[in-house]
DNA sequence: TTGTTTCCCATGCTGTCCCATGTTATCCCA
DNA sequence: TGGGATAACATGGGACAGCATGGGAAACAA
């Protein structure tokens, strides 16, 4: 099911691309304008951001995404261990950040030093969410992560004809 | 699903043959006229185009394309390590770029940089996506799959009966 | 008070929009 | 079938708005 349909319901939104902006003094950075249009019409006008369990960078998203890990999570048994982890770890640290008139945010202390930004932020587009990473720590994932994908291409076969127009 | 309707509502249109058109010191070129009218019907009038990771040149397509990819990673774990590795490499460097008044787009610096564009840029139609090539790559790239094709011609054969007349 | 955080205003810049023009392809009519 | 009119397309330049950024004042907490 997609046809123009899917499309009348409301367009799909998604974080896209690379952008690199600054952090001031403040621990403040403008949210790249593509970003925030993504979560324009979400209740409250926020992104969503906590320290990866995985590495030093943060992941974000918004009210969506949010929902999404949340279902993920009710579905797991309440007393299952891992369910308590997962729980703890992201929605634990996860802060939901406001922007400010301009379209900025201000990362907070432990956040700024996870991810180990310093004057530069970059935020990176991933479709339903987006990472926030120091620009420098992110080259080397780039590459690892191309070169696994070039590998790889062939597991990444699109389904027969998912969508209709175009 | 696609089905009778889709037909009934318009016909597919697909990316098809190529063109070569200018790129001025803005980095603005002039989408071909044919490629624009695949993506008309989109919710957003946009192209979508990102840094191939098998050479120095563009892949592009319309919302379609991008919704082909992004169901294709939905279904997969969040945490899955195959799953960060295409998003990252998709996604990550994936620009969403919007037709001015007379149908052009503004390639950004870094895309001009992957595909080493300098005035022209020739877009190849390959069916549901395109490629942005820079002219003089993409003869020589044409110019060895000849080569490799005459000297490999015996292993072209004929599939037996391969239609019928014409 | 003193330090911290939040809000507001000012500024440079980049990207986007708009108008103008030459060229090419298409259509219509003689 | 040839030629002219017309519309569509590609291209260039300039004006404007949105975006990213810096600094400072006011509100709040310790």
């Amino acid at each position: 099911m997609q046809g123009p349909s899917a499309w009348a319901q409301g367009v799909k939104r998604v974080f896209l691309s690379t952008t690199i902006n600054g952090v001031d003094a403040k621990g403040r950075v403008s949210v790249p304008a593509g970003f925030r249009a993504v979560v324009k019409n979400d209740p409250e006008e926020k992104i969503y951001v906590w320290p990866s369990f995985e590495g030093g960078y943060l992941e974000g998203g918004g009210q969506a995404l949010l929902d999404r890990y949340l279902n993920l999570l009710e579905e797991m048994d309440p007393y299952d261990d891992a369910r308590a982890a997962f729980e703890q770890t992201i929605f634990g640290d996860t802060r939901g950040l406001a922007f400010d008139g301009t379209g900025r945010v201000t990362l907070p202390k432990d956040l700024i030093e996870h991810a180990g930004l310093d004057s530069k932020a970059a935020f990176v587009g991933l479709g339903s969410r987006f990472e926030i990473w120091n620009p420098d720590r992110l080259a080397e994932r780039k590459a690892n992560a191309r070169d696994f994908a070039r590998e790889n291409k062939k597991s990444l076969r699109l389904p027969p004809r998912a969508g209709g127009g175009a």
